[in-house]
RNA sequence: GGUCUCGUAGUAUAACGGUUAGUACAUCGGGUUUUCAUCCCGACAACGCGGGUUCGACUCCCGCCGAGAUCACCA
């Protein structure tokens, strides 16, 4: 049975630089018909942000990581909060003391820093190790004593070569040098990562760890502590950095990296967004670009990961989004989108009704790239755009037009617009196309005239469209008040 | 500094000893009766360097260079 777990650190937002170490353990162990585990490792007591878990929660539910277990919603491994699972470290950690591979270590903060200050001074590699204190040598039952004092706990290191298997980086090997006495409890009495991961997967039987690769060189050290333990460990899934758009160092939110959250604001999809992070560093061999949770579930392979870093794209990611968009549009239909416009729209559409926003989405949705669009694109479908002739005048193609020939152009426009008896699609694009041939304009000049009278928009959709979805009354009435501003504007 | 990892166009990637080194985003140009977008067509652009192995290396080996990670009572 698979079973991966996503363990974040409830330390504030999930942002672009982590998300994947959710993506891919999900798509492990679902495709798997396995389980896969939300568990909060919140041992860090200066660090815990309030709200975080809640927030990691809701980031995961959006983009369709359920979890079959952990926080949140419980299963058979309970608590799944490092901070309540105190007393399993501490049976772990007695294993451990027993089998003479850890110890209680008085030794003060200061003095470790003299010890590294003086390896860095005569350019020794610090570890720790070699000031390990005549404490370690005490038999189990002085440990355990000393410990309960309030001591921390270390690891009892000893020097060896170790080389194992990564499912993503390959066969990994190193010397003795870099075993060291790391500390298992705190002195607060919860474990450190080091410990507590190794203890949990081993109890939650995990069989993936999918985690970055700046494990890699703490490897060594927990390999050493499952031997020390006697347990099996799990397969190793590393995950190559996401760097950060400028530079070479990985994305972070020192860096400005944006939460996941951030982008959903914006009008990213949670769709385009699962497609988009699951192709960074990753793909099937073959050239299909968009990829649905489902086919994801069915392409994903570990071996296909690739094993340098990626950069963080936000333009390809916008292009996926509008992919997306558009397929919804496409394949599910008006309804499907407009549902997740909510909160997108300019505040005066919501004085008119649904349907009226559908025909609107319906007309403009080919040219979002993010739903947040829709506030800025269309406006002037919920109220009358404010006249402004510098920019009808410095319009390209009406620059070259008089005052009198484009009050001219705007009075047969809305003479033969008027007398359309069925306001159609068609019926308006048979008039325009009259028009044309009427007035003898290129349909930039015409065109051009009658878009920027309704709309004072930079763009719009095609003006039969734009004209059907305003409605007869509203277009005559605007064309008509901009023919009056121009006529006013010469006078 | 020690240890470890990584290295194909600006970006993400394909190739698993033999291809004019493919695709996508971006950029530039063109087309579809206006704009913007979509869609279509086209262009630009890459194997870090040096040795080997081989009839033949992006692919295998070695060295170098470059980039990154890590050396906490943080995860």
């Amino acid at each position: 049975m698979t079973r991966t777990r996503f363990a974040p650190s409830p330390t504030g937002y999930i942002h672009i630089g982590n998300v994947r170490s959710a993506i891919y353990p999900y798509l492990i162990a679902k495709q798997a018909d396995g389980q896969f585990i939300l568990r909060i490792e919140d041992t860090d007591q200066k660090r815990y942000v309030e709200g975080a878990t809640d927030l990691i929660m809701e980031t995961l539910r959006w983009l369709g990581l359920e979890w079959d277990e952990g926080a949140g919603v419980g299963g058979p491994n309970e608590p799944y909060y490092q901070s309540e699972r105190r007393e399993i470290y501490h049976k772990w950690a007695r294993k451990l003391i027993e089998a003479g591979r850890a110890y209680a270590d008085p030794t003060d903060g200061a003095t470790i820093d003299e010890y590294r200050k003086a390896d860095s001074a005569a350019k020794v590699p610090y570890l720790y190790r070699n000031h390990r204190p005549s404490e370690a040598e005490l038999s189990p039952e002085e440990v355990l004593k000393l410990w309960e004092k309030g001591a921390p706990l270390r690891f009892k290191s000893e020097p060896k070569d170790y080389s194992w298997h990564d499912e993503v980086i390959g066969d990994l090997s190193t010397g003795p040098e870099v075993l060291d006495d790391i500390i298992l409890i705190k002195k607060d009495g919860l474990p450190t990562y080091n410990f507590a991961h190794i203890v949990d997967d081993y109890e939650m039987k995990v069989t993936h760890i999918v985690r970055g690769v700046e494990y890699l060189s703490s490897m060594p050290n927990y390999l050493a502590i499952y031997e020390a333990l006697g347990i099996n460990h799990p397969k190793f899934v590393s995950l190559p950095h996401v760097l950060a758009p400028q530079g070479n160092k990985k994305l972070s939110k020192r860096d400005g990296a944006k939460s996941v959250v951030d982008y959903r604001d914006e009008g990213i999809l949670p769709e385009a967004m699962l497609n988009y992070l699951a192709c960074l560093g990753w793909n099937d061999g073959t050239e299909q670009e968009i990829y649905s949770m489902k086919d994801l579930l069915t392409a994903f392979s570990i071996e296909r990961i690739q094993n340098s870093g990626a950069r963080f794209d936000e333009t390809k990611l916008l292009w996926t989004n509008g992919i997306w968009l558009r397929k919804i549009f496409d394949e599910e239909g008006v309804d499907a989108l407009y549902a997740r416009t909510a909160g997108f729209w300019p505040a005066e559409a919501s004085s008119y009704d649904v349907s009226y926003q559908k025909e609107v989405l319906s007309i403009i949705y080919d040219r979002l790239k993010v739903l947040s669009d829709l506030g800025t694109m269309t406006g002037y479908f919920f109220y009358d755009p404010e006249i402004d002739l510098s920019l009808l005048f410095g319009n390209k193609f009406l620059k070259k037009l008089s005052e009198k020939e484009l009050v001219d152009l705007l009075t047969v426009t809305i003479e033969r617009l008027s007398a359309i008896a069925d306001w159609t699609a068609d019926n308006l694009q048979e008039a325009l196309n009259e028009l044309l041939a009427k007035t003898g304009k290129k349909p930039a000049e015409l065109f051009s005239l009658i878009r920027i009278a309704l709309s004072f928009a930079p763009f719009s959709p095609a003006l039969n469209l734009t004209m059907k979805v305003l409605g007869r009354e509203r277009s005559l009435a605007r064309l008509n008040a901009v023919r009056s501003a121009i006529v006013n504007d010469a006078a």
